[in-house]
DNA sequence: AGACGTACCTGACCGC
DNA sequence: TGCGGTCAGGTACGTC
């Protein structure tokens, strides 16, 4: 559940929870999961505040009162539940951070998501978060920046908006969604868009990240469901995961770019 | 520098 | 019921 409505939704659904509230207890339940787990750090959030609660790219930053920040990634399969005290741990709970009110569960099946601590002056030139694109909902993400980026790429459009340094939270379905709403084939090398279609997927890739935080996060509205995938905006895809086309009702083409499957009307979006 | 393949890991599903 | 193959919303790294 990792795409950037998803950590969005997660993080307004666990702001109010968490923050003004202190930290007891961290514990981890083995010993890595996509990074080594950060058991010596685990003091520098010992009785810390938490004052902020952020999403940076697809990351969740949370900024502590001891000039500490948790940063955590979902990767694939990374969930995060608050739960009562007398939680008793499932199968892939990985983190537990404990506060005077419940517990912050990180839960990640596949193990691709992170969990660090890490200062809070040094998050910007973080690996993580170093040569990272703009975040596609600020307006600084316009038809120009992103004609800049593109400019030397000879890749597929679709695989340049995965790339985060180019933007930032766009993954593998809202790529597909953009670049059907905007009309635009998903295999036109990424330097050779006009002026229009740069406007038009911009404005496409802002409408559909929107529309999916609205959509999200009305799902975890009840923040205790365990549920994590579900949201509502799935059933609002037009060709991921489709094979009809809701424009033209041809058959839509299901293809491999970059190594990820990609899903586009050849009628509606020509070359 | 940029493009591409592969690795990381578990589980669900499908055909035999 | 079991086995093997394929697929999954992400990212890092090696190689050409």
């Amino acid at each position: 559940m990792p795409e950037l409505p998803e950590v969005e939704t997660v993080k307004r659904s666990l702001a109010p929870f968490i923050i003004g509230r202190e930290i007891k207890a961290i514990e981890f339940y083995r010993p890595n999961i996509r990074n080594q787990l950060p058991f010596d750090k685990i003091t520098k959030c010992q009785d810390a505040k938490i004052l902020e609660v952020k999403r940076l790219a697809k990351y969740l930053v949370i900024n502590l009162s001891t000039s500490y920040s948790l940063i955590i990634h979902l990767g694939m399969t990374g969930k995060i539940y608050f739960e009562p005290h007398d939680y008793i741990l499932k199968k892939h709970d990985h983190v537990k951070i404990t506060l005077d009110h419940g517990s912050i569960i990180f839960n990640d099946t596949r193990r691709f998501g992170v969990f660090d601590i890490i200062s809070s002056s040094e998050i910007e030139k973080n690996n993580y978060f170093k040569n990272i694109g703009l975040d596609p909902l600020v307006k600084e993400f316009n038809s120009e920046y992103l004609k800049d980026k593109l400019k030397k790429r000879s890749l597929a459009i679709k695989a340049a908006l995965m790339d985060n340094a180019v933007v930032v939270g766009v993954g593998n379905i809202y790529a597909s969604e953009s670049l059907f709403l905007a009309r635009i084939n998903p295999l036109i090398k990424a330097s050779m868009l006009n002026n229009d279609q740069l406007k038009k997927l911009v404005e496409s890739i802002k409408i559909i990240l929107l529309e999916a935080i609205e959509a999200g996060g009305s799902t975890i509205k009840d923040y205790k469901t365990p549920d994590g995938s579900s949201g509502y905006f799935q059933m609002k895809f037009k060709v991921y995961g489709k094979t009809t086309c809701q424009i033209c009702q041809k058959k839509l083409q299901k293809i491999k770019i970059a190594g990820r499957t990609t899903y586009f009307c050849d009628t509606c979006q020509p070359e």
